[in-house]
DNA sequence: TTGATAATCCATCAAATGATGGAAGCATTA
DNA sequence: TAATGCTTCCATCATTTGATGGATTATCAA
């Protein structure tokens, strides 16, 4: 039996996928506590009751909406080992920075639910650590920094969220961020790729200061 | 004529500021939409006319927040601009992380509530950014990369909120980051430093090229 | 003490919000 | 056509939430 997100990825004008697509959308914007059902149902253009009907009670809706963003994410994840496969470690860095900044600038509601994920306790709470702590190994391994999962250094961890979060900011906080920065739309994205890169891959490539062992590149 | 926030910490044991403590507090767990008047009211132990007789309507009272919160990080701002004076870049950059780091660690409800301010569009929009460009090039000055607000570039700015960001990030996401790293309470602060020292030092004593492909070399 | 000012609480309101029941419309198939 | 199941909408409910008016109590100077 199809699960209802399946259903809904199928048929893409039904109204069922309309309603996750902006449930997505203004949960990111809003948050959840900020966004109500009558809200979705008027970006859809229905009834309050058809959304009730296709996806239940509010949270539940919220939760479809984090798996299916989260598929999302690792998704990309597979686009990225692909590409950075047998390249040396700044170049898969380069990679993994070039392939997130653009797929979540193309879809910003990302990068503002999981921000808001982390930081934001609501009390209606869905689980997301264990997805978090899934794409940070996820990413140890692409990057080629630990053999499976099982095997990442708490150190290598660490680095990675400070890079991973720093790509959600940048992204998120575009509204923000950019006219501090007083750089137009379009170059916003370059300055925050190259920032990232030329702060960030160093950290990697560079010595590992406490275990020393930096661990090898086996491609 | 004293303001409101003047009055209230004249006082700290007054229903006054009480409230502004407990406001703060619930405004960082929860945001300004999942946060009720109610629900501070009930902290403190009060009628909720009071709070309004105090403060005013909700978005007012927010505001009161915002600018406490603003005034006690140009407070810390100022202590690290002292303990800095006269030392290079990298050591000024040791001792911004360190006492960033214990004063936000200290208190929780900071960097809740600046991430919060980035990120969730609230209807209520209380101004946030300005004060934020403010503190990026206080910093950019206090690390001497600025003559003055005017002079900073935006690749310093960039570099500046990377190091900004990623130490809010961490300790405002403690509690999703810790369990992740598997490290205890005590500890985590330090590899949290440790991290950021590392991976992001470097990033400015480092040269400003853009081809970011060089590995520093000091220290 | 008295009188004015400040602070607190009780009762209540109007609007917003999450959620549901039931009737009506639509589509597919026998 | 008739029957069945899926989808949509209207009307409505119970709570929650922001906010206020008015009565009551505390504070304190004259």
């Amino acid at each position: 039996m199809p699960s209802p997100l399946e259903k809904a990825r199928k048929n893409p004008d039904s109204n069922k996928a309309r309603i996750l697509s902006a449930a997505r959308r203004l949960f990111g914007e809003y948050g959840f506590q900020g966004t109500t059902t009558r809200m979705i149902a008027k970006a859809v253009g229905i009834d309050i009751s058809t959304l009730y009907y296709h996806w239940g009670e509010k949270a539940d809706l919220y939760e479809a909406v984090i798996i299916d963003l989260n598929e999302g994410i690792e998704a990309q994840f597979k686009v990225i080992e692909r590409l950075a496969r047998g390249r040396n470690l700044a170049d898969r860095l380069d990679i993994a920075i070039d392939v997130m900044c653009d797929y979540l600038h193309d879809t910003p509601d990302v990068s503002n639910l999981l921000l808001l994920g982390y930081f934001s306790k609501s009390k209606t709470e869905v689980r997301l650590d264990e997805k978090v702590a899934g794409h940070i190994a996820n990413i140890a391994i692409a990057m080629g920094l630990a053999i499976d999962k099982q095997h990442v250094t708490p150190q290598a961890k660490a680095r990675i969220m400070t890079l991973w979060n720093a790509v959600l900011n940048f992204i998120s906080g575009e509204s923000f961020f950019r006219p501090i920065l007083g750089v137009d739309k379009t170059a916003y994205l370059d300055v925050v790729k190259e920032t990232l890169k030329v702060t960030l891959i160093p950290a990697f490539t560079g010595r590992y200061s406490d275990n020393g062992s930096k661990i090898p590149e086996n491609q």
